[in-house]
DNA sequence: TTGAAAGCGCTAACAA
DNA sequence: TTGTTAGCGCTTTCAA
């Protein structure tokens, strides 16, 4: 049967099957201008030798027929639907998927995306980038580019993102209906929140801020590491002192489950101090943890950044910027 | 500055520096018999022009400099500390790190291996491929191979896997210490446990029966998809029919999800019926799940698949089986 | 120590 | 419709 192994060559096909290297190709390629009778005589003979066409010969001409996905912190539950969409809507195109992974997204993120571009792929969806914006529209000058979950406005390439200004109000909304005045905000560093990065934890932000303003309250943000560690350190810190929320809004469910924990460290429940999240990980369901979360529709928002990078891919050039709605998902004892 | 693209090549550089092709390529490559003022002036023209090699290029010549990792189910987040291992190590060499997903393990992932090979990998980490030992022995003869998750024998490749049969004994210990005596196993299909795949699943559910033999108990074993969903309806049946275990050991921490979804379902608590999961994802010491769990300790399995696969690549040909030692982590009701 | 030349496997003109 | 030819960017003998 077939060897795995890329060393039957298109030539090989070529001389069992009596014709030319170039006639194969083509048959292969499916491409224009084959005879019936050549492209039986041609596929019988792949069948025979096992042949499968080289990917790194194929993308030093140019057309890689892969599509790349960066990603950092795969550890990220709400990533997996995203790249399962993209997976599904890839896999009834030509193309295949590989994925860079980066392990922190700060700075390394870059690297990913040039390790991707030195394969030649032929496109990348790029999740979350925390890179320099002028940096990227220079990269999406070479490469077609969508970018997933950072609300950028450039002409150079598409953006999908979840709509964190509206999934922010539904989350004040709900607090404050519950009676709530005292809320704080966990997020991650200053630079994660840096509002000209489009980042998610940016808008977030953003909308906390206005929500409490608008309301007359006193904003409080903390800031943490993105793991849950981290956040659970500083949850501990900020329960301990000296005001105590009622309400914490944590920026993600990795923040939320740390902060969850740092409750029931200090003998609190989450009727002492309400906490909501954001990504509805599979988890915050769980019975016992129970986390009110807001859920950002990774599924939809895959999808839409692959069909958005398949039409580039056949041609389309003007930029697409798409918003995808969320919905916030009570539970527990904020329900 | 750089340009992200790859458009600036070898000869450019060989020109503008005024030397060979061949002497940049030497140069880039770091290999013998170059003078140190040649490195210097190659080295200027580089960083004048932003020079990145082409890994396209490279990789058809036979050599790739990069490793590529087969991934099922990226949701799985047991996966997560693993993929950070291999990159750590892998990061330290000059190689990268490419990751193939597969949708679903059962039949996906060969789709997934032969899409790296078609890349020309340099080699490959898969990660519990469910596919058959012929094919990746065939496989193994045209790239160096580490199975990640199997405890296969083959002198064809390598394979790192946690020491499942230590990890189930500790289980059944801590069980039947508490008293447990009708113990169920959920696990996963019947195709997925078969002795002759060297799963995981497989060695967990040999485990289980044979402690449950030795102490003269009936075994009772159900079986559910993968997902957290699909569990927690088998184990709704399973607490629901007559003869209600008072533990079970799920085969994962996926799994036990479920089942402790059904045990709340069904307004039972882990009092009445003890779960145990295996995996220790980190949600499993969240507070309100508290769940008992076998650390498999995938840092180290991630660690020790890459070093393998980069002293195969740099040379060694006796084939390693490696098996990881596991921690029991009691928490909650079971504690 | 350096360079010239051949070719990896494929695709894309162009010619037949 | 088919085949010939010329590379893509790089590495690697082999001579100089």
């Amino acid at each position: 049967m077939s060897t795995p192994s890329s060393r039957v060559t298109l030539r090989d096909v070529a001389r069992v099957s009596g014709v030319s290297p170039a006639a194969v190709s083509k048959v292969v390629r499916g491409a224009y201008g084959v005879s019936e009778q050549m492209r039986q005589r041609v596929n019988a003979a792949i069948e025979e030798l096992g042949y499968r066409p080289s990917i790194a010969a194929r993308a030093m001409r140019g057309s890689s027929s892969t599509i790349g996905v960066e990603l950092a912190s795969l550890g990220n539950p709400f990533f997996a639907p995203v790249l399962d969409a993209v997976m599904s809507v890839v896999d009834d195109s030509r193309y295949q998927v590989m994925v860079a992974p980066s392990q922190s997204p700060e700075r390394e993120g870059q690297r990913s995306l040039e390790t991707l571009s030195d394969h030649n792929v032929a496109g990348v969806i790029a999740v979350s980038p925390v890179i320099d914006q002028a940096w990227l529209e220079e990269y999406a000058r070479a490469m077609p580019l969508v970018i997933l979950g950072r609300d950028l406005a450039s002409d150079a390439f598409d953006v999908v993102s979840g709509d964190d200004a509206d999934g922010t109000r539904q989350v004040m909304a709900h607090l404050f209906e519950r009676g709530h005045r005292r809320i704080a905000h966990l997020t991650r560093s200053e630079q994660v929140t840096d509002p000209a990065s489009g980042s998610p934890h940016a808008r977030r932000l953003a909308g906390y801020l206005r929500a409490m303003d608008v309301a007359g309250l006193e904003a409080r943000v903390s800031r943490s590491g993105p793991r849950e560690e981290e956040a659970f350190a500083v949850g501990v810190d900020l329960l301990r002192g000296r005001e105590r929320p009622t309400a914490v809004f944590a920026a993600n469910d990795a923040l939320a489950f740390g902060m969850l924990r740092a409750v029931d460290h200090l003998g609190l429940t989450t009727r002492d101090v309400a906490v909501v999240g954001y990504d509805d990980v599979p988890l915050a369901r769980q019975p016992g943890v129970s986390l009110t979360s807001v859920n950002q529709n990774g599924e939809q928002m895959g999808r839409r950044a692959a069909e958005l990078l398949l039409s580039r891919l056949d041609g389309r050039t003007d930029p697409v910027r798409e918003v995808v709605p969320v919905r916030l998902e009570a539970r527990g004892s904020t329900a």
